[in-house]
DNA sequence: ATAAAAATAGGTATTTATACCTATTTTTTG
DNA sequence: CAAAAAATAGGTATAAATACCTATTTTTAT
């Protein structure tokens, strides 16, 4: 194995950049090809040189991480991108692979962790680190959430409810379930007072959250 | 280890149900105390004696599993509920873990993996399926979907779609952002446009999809 | 530097949703 | 069976969104 894994840095601590320094210097399998503290020295210097891996942090001064990673994916798309960064909150996560990174791990992740996040993306896979996926999974299903708190929505009100969040106006969903569309129009102020919002865009985040949609 | 966990099943195919017993039966922790094929004999059932863990299939004549979940969680708050079904279906995993139920097995699931479950959600502890977490995982960051698919929002038509999803007015948005509110009426349009949808609802599921939004 | 795209704003009209009522019939539930 | 909840429908307004235009200024990109 002669052919090392180039890597860059897009980090503004100059600390974390010094740490990765003395880390990557130590494995013979990778060689850092540079190291940048805001977003634009970063697209400069991968216009010069690009790196097999990219080690990406959020918040940056400037352009902020997933605007960087979405140009990049879309400039450079053999880079490969591991965001690095202190925030384990899933709504980051879910942001920055969407906008093509091909990992994430934390910076109070381990060094063992981190040099296999970057083998395992410079392969072409993708790494989330495991406490993470955990995250993702209580995230996502959130189980038995306070059964009071829940409202009590009718059967027809749900049904309703889909059919709004399907887009459908009042007219078209009386003419679908062959009553009036007063009574539509009834039902949907029952939903917006059950569910406490105030218009067509809060019963369709409320479907949602209530698992009636998508 | 004297007590049994008691086990009641709800299931439509009586070759389902006899393989369970065959299994259960060679517990020695375990003992089935009921077996119902739709859910009027369930719920008449567990009304006279409450088992410990009732497995619970999704497709059932009458009422389907997710409504008896929830009428089980309410009334019978004691005890245990173990999805065991055909579903592989993110969304039908989610709805059942939120209408109260404590873990989700396939029935394509080795024995072992069942018993497993039994017992986990007998402690009170949540059980999802190895291979359906991972699949939950993939599910919620589908990663790096199709970029070329994905529609160019400006800056400033995100910012003001993550406004409409917030139940915000076009004139409470123009107020927020110092500017009429034919401007915003002109946004909303594009954005309709650009999404392809035909009003808010369409909006707001747009946004969530696109990560915009939440 | 020039072209393209984005953000701005207005005119005008129609459709839809929201708000606050009353009231009857049907279904559920104790 | 009686009471409660749900589903039905109408009256009447107003607020908001949608639709289809034109047009200017500002920003971005080549």
């Amino acid at each position: 194995m002669d052919i090392k894994i180039k890597i860059a840095i897009a980090d503004d601590h100059p600390l974390v950049i010094s740490g990765l320094h003395h880390i990557l210097n130590n494995c013979p399998d990778m060689e850092i090809t540079g190291s940048y503290a805001n977003g634009d020295e970063l697209l400069a210097g991968i216009a010069k040189v690009q790196p097999d891996v990219l080690l990406l942090d959020i918040q940056m001064p400037g352009q902020t991480g997933d605007e960087l990673a979405e140009i990049i994916c879309e400039k450079y798309p053999d880079v490969r991108m591991l965001a690095l960064t202190n925030q384990d909150n899933v709504f980051y996560i879910k942001n920055m692979l969407r906008k093509g990174v091909d990992g994430y791990i934390l910076k109070t992740t381990g060094e063992e962790i981190l040099l296999e996040a970057i083998r395992t993306v410079n392969k072409g896979e993708q790494y989330i680190e495991t406490g993470l996926q955990e995250k993702i999974i209580q995230d996502t299903l959130q189980a038995k959430k306070d059964l009071s708190a829940d409202p009590v929505l009718s059967r027809r009100e749900k049904e309703i409810l889909r059919y709004i969040a399907a887009d459908l106006t009042s007219q078209e969903i009386a003419d679908k379930l062959f009553v009036s569309k007063r009574t539509i129009d009834n039902h949907r102020m029952s939903l917006l007072l059950k569910l406490g919002v105030k218009n067509v865009a809060g019963l369709v985040k409320k479907g949602i959250q209530l698992g009636l949609i998508e």
